[in-house]
DNA sequence: GCGTGTGAATTCATTCACAGCC
DNA sequence: GGCTGTGAATGAATTCACACGC
């Protein structure tokens, strides 16, 4: 459906496809901390085991990009650091703004993922006047009525939804009709957005509900196993037949440290 | 690869789709809203536009769960939604225990979403012994030292993770060792689990990079209508051109019309 | 006639396996 | 020898289009 127009080539655009856009910012976060600790070289393998991922996966992602290994020897940890970060658009500065700054929008301002990478929090917007001038995270909140003069001061072009679900919507089309493109949107509703602007969701309670369907799954298909998994690792299950969230085993320890600002 | 076990069928089990299982929710929560505005019927076609997606994608969706349409009429909405909650497992009640009362874990335990589906927080658990006794969101904080007592004996098998990163991996394992076989992540951190349990991860920056990597093309891509969009729709674009954020890749959101503003 | 339900066709993503280069 | 880069093979998800039942 759509609307007729193409919608957006989504993929097309430079040829990479949806799924390795996705997972670039977990090599980049992985790569970085690799980074940190002056590792100058990294083989696909060892990257994605860090990633979480597979390592044919891992190589195929990144021939989109280009040919920024070296066969025999692995990728330079600096210059591939570079180059995600330039195709993700990082090497430049997005103001970013927030509205709603209830519980969790205190806590997307304090986050320090954001700051780490190219995201700055442009502003904080609420619509409770008892909350303007209120400083969170060190930023004070601005009321909603400026939420126009902000966006378009600081040349906003992405903004975050926190709101409640009823609100959400008039948020997403001032946000829109005063410039944002690109929205991620916390409030468990549907946006409507003209075309031309991107929309990324995030519902906790989606996720809650897919884990509880496999928990399902799980209780019922052994019907031999009822022996209560707890019991069957004392303590910690160490690494042996562990495997990452994705599939490979992973090593021990040897998860990049992941320090990652609170 | 994996660990040689089959790692899990994902989809397997009985036949559900991975892609269909992650949509349920959205469904659901589009047919909630009409349930409560006492709709009896709707089709495939309003309910795939109230839930941002399409109909020929519902239809096949609905089409892994039985036939519970009538054709040239549509779909029993009450029915419907006991369906998905049974397909769910929601029709059951799942304690949950959220470790990490920051801002994150508080504002997630204040969450509506949670206590609206079948997920009860069962308890909140922090390693900061000044957390302890404190009431968040109405209930007292309990201490780490405790955590698996209170698994034990709330029968909790689905744990959320709202640490920094640097401590994730080392809850999670205490998690799992307790009996916890689902885990929702919000640390950035990639977790590594034994076989047989869950892994879903919620990851902020990510979201966000991936939206630069959107914008960055747009930018770059229409060197000719630099008209900024914002003049484009005066207040508030009306539905006729808009478009719901489906086609976009991860998971689409539901909800009806949101507030119905009116 | 209308709208569901579904095989068939298509598009997208992952995995395999190996040639090519260091 | 080791590891990247990539065509070819497989598998999953989406879309098409229409037969079928109300």
């Amino acid at each position: 459906m759509a609307t007729g127009r193409t919608h957006r080539p989504a993929t097309r655009s430079r040829g990479i496809p949806e799924a390795t856009v996705a997972r670039l910012p977990l090599y980049l976060r992985a790569l970085t901390a690799l980074s940190e600790r002056s590792v100058p070289t990294v083989s696909s393998e060892e990257l994605a085991a860090a990633a979480g991922v597979n390592s044919a996966k891992l190589r195929k992602d990144f021939s989109y990009l280009g040919s920024y290994g070296t066969r025999g020897v692995g990728y330079d940890v600096e210059y591939l650091v570079y180059q995600i970060s330039r195709e993700l658009g990082l090497t430049q500065d997005w103001p970013v703004v927030i509205v709603g700054i209830g519980n969790l929008g205190a806590a997307l301002a304090g986050y320090g993922g954001f700051a780490s990478r190219g995201f700055r929090v442009a502003a904080l917007i609420d619509a409770d006047p008892a909350m303007t001038g209120k400083p969170v995270a060190g930023i004070p909140v601005q009321h909603s009525d400026d939420l126009e003069k902000i966006i378009a001061e600081d040349g906003v072009s992405i903004g975050v939804i926190a709101t409640p679900a009823g609100v959400a919507q008039q948020v997403c089309d001032r946000l829109v009709a005063a410039g944002v493109t690109s929205i991620l949107n916390f409030a468990p509703t549907v946006l409507s957005v003209p075309d031309g602007v991107d929309v990324r969701k995030v519902d906790l309670s989606i996720e809650l509900q897919i884990l509880a369907f496999h928990e399902q799954r799980k209780a019922g298909e052994e019907p031999g196993d009822e022996s209560a998994p707890a019991a069957a690792a004392p303590t910690v299950p160490q690494a042996a037949t562990r495997t990452t969230a994705e599939s490979g085993r992973k090593g021990p320890d040897g998860d990049v440290p992941a320090v990652m600002p609170a």
